[in-house]
DNA sequence: TTATATTGTGCAATCCATTGCATAATATTG
DNA sequence: CAATATTATGCAATGGATTGCACAATATAA
């Protein structure tokens, strides 16, 4: 197990001192031309680099940034890390990934532990579950840029890139209102979470811009999976609700509607259009492809990272981002009255 | 912005030495039991950790190890991390996740940045372009463990982690066997892995197991993706082939195929039974759900996490563990021939 | 009580790179 | 050529924790 190299192996091979290498290898202009090609090519004979440790120990600095997301193993949330380490990882920067697991708890001892590696900063989305906002407080107080995205909190000093749900959910109604329907239901995930209530938001907005009177009796309550959706669907059914299209704001929950729908005989999109939200990746893969709204988390990951760079080169200057991301709907068969549908 | 205690801090306030402090904080018998408690105590108050960059730099050990993947963004992986870092989160160990994005390049850059970053050790499932080993080998001179999960390479000094894929091509086609399929046809992935030579070993080796003539006009050649699937269901019944049923190495395949024979009309399970491979989330979303079989890739993840802290903790001893974990059998409806079929 | 063993602490070097200050080497000017 | 200005390099401390060796403090035995 061969010792790795350092800047004194460098100096002694060539009769000079560290300092020298080390000025010559950070390009200062105190050293001489012929010292710096010298020493560059000495290193690169040895394949010598920089050790992380050492200067991490001395800079404090560690280009090492914090990322944390509720579960890795969620393609929205996946994807975003994929746009994070495109964005960052040319730029030298190093992405530890860490999991909250929708635990508030485990948040807090995630964002301990990130302040202890002394990451340069934090890119967070918000657990379901967090009420308290200290240990966001605690990154600000290191002074540390910390980005929020996907879900935020109000934490000053800190910046966020975010999907613009409210401008998802009125598009996706007034593709509804467009394929000619007019009695549209909501199926509505946990109203205290602002991403459901933009989207909600949305929803009234679109219905309000063509003049179609919001009805509270069609908007339901679900959580964000199948049986959930199975249930909303049966309870439309069984109250004889009439509608013509349905609006879910989880694609989840889409799915249990339309499975219940088709159970009990019913058209789609004939006698009822579904739509869902964030274009999982089983809604083209459906029998009756499901038309959604796409986040783009590969964008608001790569965004996220560029409001990062942008805190980090900053220094003193306190920059305030706060981005909302368009999404765009994707229009499949579920949708699509009176209409070819693609194959 | 606070500085961050040191033991110098402690030190100073107990009118200790460093060194006094650094003993009682590791709990070394040398120091009395009066100044450990004192030191801990204070250590407390001050809320004092050490500092990882300085340890790293001492010890040349990092708490940190490397894990390697193709792609973070899909199920089968994201879960192997979940399953990896559950393991090592609790024993102090950080996972630094990187892709190759199935690039041999990449990859070899990966496994410079970590042995840069000086980690603890390496889990990697080798990208599929990738026919060097001289990276892997560089990690195994350096005297780190090395753990391939999935997809391995021989590599002296290694351990590796897998599915037991014969066995998972065997259970599937004995599934199909035992619903009364004689005609089984095959379809593999690119035969130069290893994974997919092995799920046809097990094909066959079922085939044999129940005296039915191995028929290589049934085996068929795709990419795992639908259209191929797609491809394969018309070559088969444009070409009028006879079979009862399609055991597909991937379930994207096995839904192409599912699709192309229902727009033809064909009855499955009735006419022609389906099975995929890797249990992927929208095997169970769909209309027909998908029998498949489950690789259970956080028990990978779990399984090759052990096997590093077996390796570190080894310490000189070589220990080469070569772990083959048993998948299972997933029914659903797309198999289930004359029988009442789970809702 | 003195000599010896035992136990608890301190000193200082080490890991590697950076950087303020001092100084040597060279170039410029009078 | 002497004197000053430039330019290039070296010295040594720093960042935080560890550890071999020396030594002080205490306990034990004679």
């Amino acid at each position: 197990m061969k010792k790795k190299p350092t800047i004194y192996d460098i100096a002694s091979k060539l009769n000079i001192t560290a300092a020298t290498v080390s000025r010559a290898l950070n390009d200062s202009e105190l050293i001489s031309k012929k010292t710096k090609k010298m020493v560059l090519e000495s290193a690169h004979e040895l394949s010598y680099f920089k050790n992380r440790h050492a200067l991490a120990l001395k800079s404090g600095r560690t280009n090492q940034i914090g990322l944390v997301v509720p579960f890795i193993n969620r393609h929205f949330f996946s994807n975003i890390i994929m746009g994070v380490e495109e964005e960052l990882y040319p730029k030298g920067y190093q992405v530890m990934i860490f999991q909250s697991n929708e635990s508030e708890k485990k948040e807090q001892d995630v964002v301990e532990a990130l302040l202890k590696n002394q990451v340069d900063g934090v890119l967070i989305s918000v657990s379901k579950t967090t009420r308290t906002k200290s240990h966001f407080n605690k990154i600000i107080e290191n002074n540390l840029p910390l980005i929020f995205f996907d879900r935020k909190v109000d934490v000053d000093n800190s910046s966020s890139v975010e999907t613009d749900d409210e401008f998802g959910g009125k598009i996706a109604t007034q593709h509804l209102i467009d394929q000619g329907c007019s009695q549209i239901a909501y199926v509505t995930v946990d109203l205290n979470l602002n991403i459901y209530k933009n989207r909600f938001k949305g929803y009234k907005k679109a219905l309000e811009a063509n003049n179609i009177d919001f009805n509270s009796d069609l908007v339901f309550q679900a959580n964000s999976d199948v049986i959930s959706g199975r249930k909303v669907a049966r309870q439309i059914l069984s109250n004889d609700i009439k509608i013509d299209s349905i609006f879910c704001s989880s694609d989840y929950i889409a799915l249990g509607v339309i499975q219940e729908l088709k159970d009990n005989n019913v058209d789609i999109p004939g006698d009822i259009s579904v739509v869902g939200f964030s274009n999982e990746p089983f809604t083209e893969l459906l029998d009756l492809t499901l038309t959604s709204i796409e986040q783009n988390p590969y964008e608001i990951g790569k965004s996220a990272a560029r409001v990062f760079l942008d805190q980090v080169n900053a220094k003193d200057a306190i920059i305030e981002h706060a981005i909302k991301l368009k999404p765009k709907l994707c229009i499949r068969n579920s949708s699509m009255k009176n209409s070819l549908k693609p194959h």
